[in-house]
RNA sequence: GGGCACAUAGCUCAGUUGGUUAGAGCGCUGCCCUCACAUGGCAGAGGUCGAAGGUUCGAAUCCUUCUGUGCCCACCA
């Protein structure tokens, strides 16, 4: 046996193993018949990241699980990937050309896509590289990237077929506009965000009456310049007669109507609106009922065009300010009031977006969710925690038209030809060309003259194809086949209605059937304030940091066991998980020294039936198959902080606190080194789920050469040596030795001296187990350090004894302080009086005589007949310490 | 404005369908470097389970209301 270092070195052994299972391509899945398919694709990161706790969370979650499945004899495929992530992606690369001096419309868009190539593949598998750190059990061979050319070829496809099914379409609407990415946003990339603002009442003279006006109120007063109209309630009683009436829109000097409409709300405000239709969308939708004029006073950028009059130029929020000056002189401005409204931001760059009028590509919804709400609602798919289901629910049924346009270069671009003519073009030619392949020329005209949408389509409409364009779609493959539908899914509940509800709606539409069955939402990664972690905040903690300080296996466990909803996590959290690998490497450093003659052939369960195994014994292997069952219920179940405190509880505190102290002075028996050795392997394929690395090592050195645990079966359960029985009295043996340890501590009784105790105990039985086990005793309590006297079934008492008994061994005095021990055990006697009185009222009681079960009964006659007798047992020891 | 969650020890969380004395880890206190492990061992202190009502023989657990916190959704400008 070589020499081994107390401490796991999980530096080297951590790269060691991910280097050697990938060499190895041992988590490389293909159909097989014979086995039964276990599939979960990846969330794919994006490729502008870094490994983030929320990547540790979810990719371990998933390991876990996909390690598990593999081990119960599944064909398991983790299918991995990235994403190529449109305005994440370009924003980054935009950031670092701007460090050159440079921006994208110098390079022009064909330099500046190539450039996005060259980052992703030089930052693009950064993550992946970080994500097999912490033990991932990825398919990496198969790893996909949302624009390989055969995936594009599947966006593709889906937006022709969408389009001729006449669910995709092209309008001009109010959209989410970001001004610093220069493009639209779907409406759950806005991220609403409540502002303290400000309401601004504004008076708009009439035309013919300039002294007389209509007070409107507004949080933007910028837009009033694109203002069209002021609409008010028809029933509201105030503005009746002004119905129809001509105002003069101020610093514009435009002629306004008054006009009425029901969406006014009568008590907001003033109960008239300015009407801008070009930038908001209620006032648009107005605007259409209304036939007002559109007036766009905004350049893309959120500067104000030439429609703005002396506005033109300046900046929205700087226009704002210049804005309600003049009108503060020009005394139009009655009043402001603070305001407390959501304000849509992107989710991006965090810009406030601007609600902005322009020609965008949408998705009609509803006839996409009809199957997808089904699917939820029938049960089919599966939301964990259930109540997430609600959410899914709430939005699906309210679900809007998606635009999936956006007007950068990074992404897949829109199959949309437009034929610009040679001249002579006909009314045809107005109808887009969408096709899959470039084509040749216009279908009407015979043109070649065309020109493609220069739009790419939103990041969200390839990655709801994940599921099934990872598998080869639309392709028909083996692969397809064999491993769709998947099985679960993992993600953050931010991504539900990005992501999780599209892939369910994307499943029903081209695959015809559900793409995963359960899916599974976790918390997110918070510091201990209760705050996301972001790099802006300052507060993050980088697990790659975490795995070179603590391994990778401390930074899975502890995040895992830590996780209740959300997960709150500061740096010394992960010492458990540090400290519990190092518990396992030098519980299983004892074992292998001292487990020479190991039989490979051992049979733990037949020798529990054939041999006549010792409580010790019994005890241990009870407390293992009842941890085993468990465990796998509890992943089974998605319950993983629960199945790491089952098996830590095991493994530390039955395990290495007691078993493997009780048998330190019999390894020379040969059932007892085979009941350790096999005990430890077990253990270890149990926990390898949770921490593969450690696990993988200490494998390694007890099987040299039998390859990899990752691969090998699930223990077997062995419900026939559950043994409660064995359990009950062990338990009773436990809570006797720490009774004994409890008063050598509380008398202060120095290790070296001697104590010798009268046991007197109420049962026969606690008796019998302990002469049974006094060797086993003294070598826990410091061998010949106790003394147990047979005396002990005469003795009445056995508190009061044992301070009797110390007081011959151990000198009283300067040991007890006799005074306040008196009073701690008087205390204790009015505790204990007390608690009987509930008691007796209750057993008193004939309503809890006639209603309640009999075994309760009985357990509450017993506890107050045991509280009785402590009581007397407290009172002896008072009497002994008062003479 | 609507919805969801949470509130248990100093901190982070368990607590299954109501049923003995509400648990664990960290932290804290005391004693131990004992030949696997001080990233360790043993022992201990610490909780009127957010508040008030109600249902019940019995409530941390079920119901109602309130307070506080977090999250999500929403076109009241």
């Amino acid at each position: 046996m070589p020499e081994l270092s107390n401490r796991f070195d999980f530096k080297t052994v951590d790269d060691k193993w991910s280097t050697y299972w990938e060499r190895e391509n041992l988590f490389h899945a293909r159909p097989d018949p014979k086995k039964k398919p276990y599939t979960i694709v990846i969330p794919p990161p994006n490729v502008t990241g870094i490994l983030h706790m929320g990547h540790a969370l979810n990719n371990t979650l998933q390991d876990i699980i996909i390690r598990y499945k593999r081990m119960n004899g599944y064909e398991t495929l983790w299918m991995p990937g990235t994403d190529h992530a449109g305005i994440a992606t370009q924003n980054v690369v935009e950031k670092q050309l701007a460090l050159e001096g440079k921006n994208r419309h110098e390079l022009g868009r064909e330099a500046f896509v190539a450039r996005l190539w060259d980052w992703k593949k030089q930052y693009g598998d950064t993550i992946i590289h970080q994500l097999k750190k912490l033990g991932a059990s990825c398919d990496w061979q198969r790893a996909r990237f949302t624009m390989d050319e055969p995936y594009s070829a599947a966006v593709k496809q889906v937006f022709v077929r969408l389009y001729r099914k006449g669910l995709v379409y092209r309008g001009e609407y109010i959209i989410n506009w970001c001004p610093r990415c220069h493009t639209a946003l779907s409406d759950e990339e806005a991220e609403h965000r409540d502002i303290q603002g400000s309401l601004y009442h504004i008076r708009y003279p009439f035309k013919d009456d300039p002294d007389r006006y209509v007070t409107v109120a507004t949080t933007r007063p910028e837009t009033m310049l694109g203002d069209t109209a002021v609409a008010v309630n028809p029933k509201d009683k105030r503005y009746k007669n002004l119905i129809g009436k001509t105002l003069l829109l101020p610093l514009m000097n435009r002629e306004i109507r008054i006009i009425s409409d029901e969406f006014v709300d009568p008590k907001f405000g003033t109960g008239a609106v300015k009407v801008t239709p070009a930038h908001d969308p209620n006032d648009f939708e107005m605007g259409k009922r209304h036939n007002l004029e559109f007036v766009n006073i905004m350049h893309p950028d959120a500067r104000l065009n030439e429609q703005a009059g002396d506005y033109e130029g300046m900046d929205r929020l700087e226009a704002r300010e210049a804005i309600v000056e003049t009108l503060k002189e020009a005394k139009l401005l009655e009043k402001t009031e603070p305001h407390v409204h959501a304000v849509g931001h992107c989710y991006r760059c965090h810009t406030i977006v601007e609600p902005y009028l322009s020609k965008q590509w949408f998705v009609k919804m509803k006839p996409l969710a009809e199957p997808a709400l089904r699917a939820v609602k029938s049960g089919k798919i599966r939301f964990y925690p259930k109540r997430w289901t609600k959410v899914y629910m709430n939005w699906m049924e309210n679900i809007r038209d998606w635009c999936i346009s956006r007007q950068i270069w990074w992404g897949h671009r829109i199959p949309v030809w437009y034929c610009i003519g040679d001249g002579h073009c006909t009314m045809h030619c107005k109808e887009p060309i969408v096709s899959e392949t470039v084509p040749e020329k216009c279908p009407h005209c015979g043109s070649a003259n065309l020109r493609q949408d220069e739009d790419v389509l939103d990041t969200w409409f390839s990655s709801w194809l994940w599921p099934f364009a990872t598998l080869g779609w639309p392709q028909k493959s083996e692969d397809l086949a064999y491993f769709y539908p998947t099985s679960s899914l993992f993600t953050a509940p931010e991504i539900i209605f990005f992501w999780v509800a599209r892939m369910i709606m994307a499943g029903y539409e081209f695959m015809g059937d559900l793409p995963f069955s359960d899916v599974y939402i976790h918390g997110t990664v918070r510091d201990t304030k209760g705050r996301k972690m972001s790099k802006s905040l300052g507060n993050a903690i980088d697990p790659l940091e975490i795995i070179e300080e603590y391994g990778a296996d401390a930074l899975r466990f502890s995040l895992i066991i830590n996780s209740g909803q959300d997960i709150f996590i500061s740096k010394e959290k992960f010492e458990v998980g540090r400290n519990f690998a190092n518990k396992m490497w030098n519980a299983s450093r004892l074992i292998l020294m001292n487990t020479a003659a190991v039989d490979p052939s051992f049979d733990l369960a037949a020798a529990a039936k054939t041999k006549d195994l010792d409580l010790p014994s019994l005890w241990i292997l009870s407390r293992f198959h009842a941890t085993l069952g468990k465990v796998g219920a509890a992943i089974e179940k998605y319950q993983y902080s629960e199945a790491e405190s089952l098996i830590y509880d095991f493994f530390w505190a039955n395990f290495c606190d007691w078993y493997l102290e009780i048998i330190k002075d019999r390894w020379s028996d040969p059932v007892t080194q085979n009941i350790a050795f096999t005990l430890l392997e077990q253990s270890l394929k149990m926990i390898h789920p949770f921490m593969p690395f450690v696990t993988e090592e200490i494998w390694s050195q007890c099987h040299a050469g039998a390859g990899s645990i990752s691969r090998k079966p699930w223990p077997a359960g062995h419900k026939q040596l559950v043994n409660k029985k064995a359990e009950e009295r062990m338990q009773t043996l436990i809570s006797l030795i720490s009774s004994i340890r409890n008063l050598r501590s509380h008398w202060n009784v120095k290790p070296n001296e001697k104590i010798q105790c009268h046991l007197s105990s109420k049962s026969k039985d606690q008796l019998s187990l302990l002469q049974d086990n006094e060797t086993l005793l003294k070598n826990l309590m410091r061998a010949d350090l106790l003394t147990i006297d047979g005396r002990a079934a005469e003795t009445k008492n056995s508190a009061a004894t044992i301070v009797e008994d110390i007081k011959a061994v151990v000198p009283l005095s300067g040991l007890i302080d006799v005074g306040r021990e008196r009073d701690r055990m008087l205390g204790q006697i009015e505790e204990q009086k007390r608690a009987t009185k509930g008691l007796d009222s209750r057993l008193k009681n004939r309503e809890f005589i006639k209603k309640a079960p009999k075994d309760i009964i009985e357990k509450e006659k017993e506890r107050l007949k045991s509280i009785h007798e402590k009581i007397r047992e407290l009172e002896q020891i008072v009497s002994s310490l008062e003479q």
